[in-house]
DNA sequence: TGCCAGGCTTCAC
DNA sequence: GTGAAGCATGGC
């Protein structure tokens, strides 16, 4: 068993974070996570140790994923003092990482999320897993891997249709279409936005997630609800800082929770 | 049962 | 360039 001494890392809050969709509570603070065709649990004990039981996670460490290398407390303190309303969210969704997530995991997950909510895109995309990807044997179980490009490009818009992906099975074959095809230094935040059904919050949200680039703000319902409420329709400033897509989650999670709660109901 | 979801494309104007 | 309509389906 591996275990890491980490800060700034809620397990819970991370799994809700709405950033990944393959993560599933299996006990208390502990998680089911599938990423780079790696299963993993983990889970978080009350000193901030981050236990992987699994000690073959090859691509999941090596590549990052859990972004540990990032100094989350650096990017806390050069957020605006003076800005309550951001100081509030960090307080209490503060313990969120940036996961190093793969690319084009990245890409088809959140063209599948538009228009639908949290749930509904973690159903789509186990479909999806269930139907196309690699088997990742667990000896009691099975569980399955992303589909790669090729295994989308050749399914049929019916086969996707039946996963649950709506009208977007057009954009996922456009997606894999132009991942194959496209050289991978060719790859980058300003070419994705040219695959057809990518507009600008999916691109910010592939920018963020899927290329670590934390400047990186998607501006969706949530996003615009903030800027017309709470601060008056005028941008705050931390949404064109470095930081943008780091603060963004913390008051992503921060509203939604405002907004379960029923304290401040939108108008 | 009806409403809404981490939006995008298309088409008037 | 801007604004409205239409879009598939699941979860609450």
């Amino acid at each position: 068993m591996d275990t890491l001494n980490i800060k700034n890392f809620n397990i819970e809050h991370i799994a809700m974070s709405g950033q990944c969709f393959r993560w599933n509570k299996i006990a208390e603070n502990t998680y089911s996570v599938i990423a780079f065709n790696e299963y993993c649990e983990i889970s978080v004990d009350k000193n901030g140790i981050l236990s992987l039981p699994n000690p073959s996670l090859i691509d999941v460490l090596d590549k990052d994923y859990f972004d540990l290398s990032t100094d989350y407390s650096l990017i806390k303190a050069k957020a605006d003092i003076e800005d309550t309303y951001l100081q509030d969210a960090i307080r209490q969704f503060g313990d969120i990482v940036i996961l190093r997530q793969d690319l084009w995991e990245t890409i088809i997950s959140f063209i599948i999320s538009q228009r639908k909510s949290i749930p509904a895109i973690k159903t789509c995309i186990e479909n999806l897993c269930q139907k196309f990807g690699d088997e990742i044997s667990l000896g009691d179980k099975t569980v399955y891997g992303f589909p790669s490009p090729m295994k989308i490009k050749i399914a049929t818009h019916e086969e996707l249709k039946a996963c649950g992906v709506g009208y977007r099975d057009k954009y996922i074959k456009a997606a894999a279409e132009w991942f194959i095809n496209t050289p991978e230094s060719e790859i980058n935040l300003q070419s994705i936005r040219s695959i057809f059904g990518i507009g600008e919050k999916v691109q910010n949200c592939i920018g963020l997630f899927g290329l670590h680039d934390l400047s990186c703000c998607p501006i969706d319902v949530w996003m615009q609800r903030i800027i017309d409420e709470r601060y008056g329709g005028i941008k705050p400033k931390w949404m064109e800082s470095e930081y943008a897509g780091v603060y963004q989650q913390y008051v992503f999670m921060y509203e939604r929770s405002l907004y379960r709660t029923g304290g401040k109901k939108w108008k």
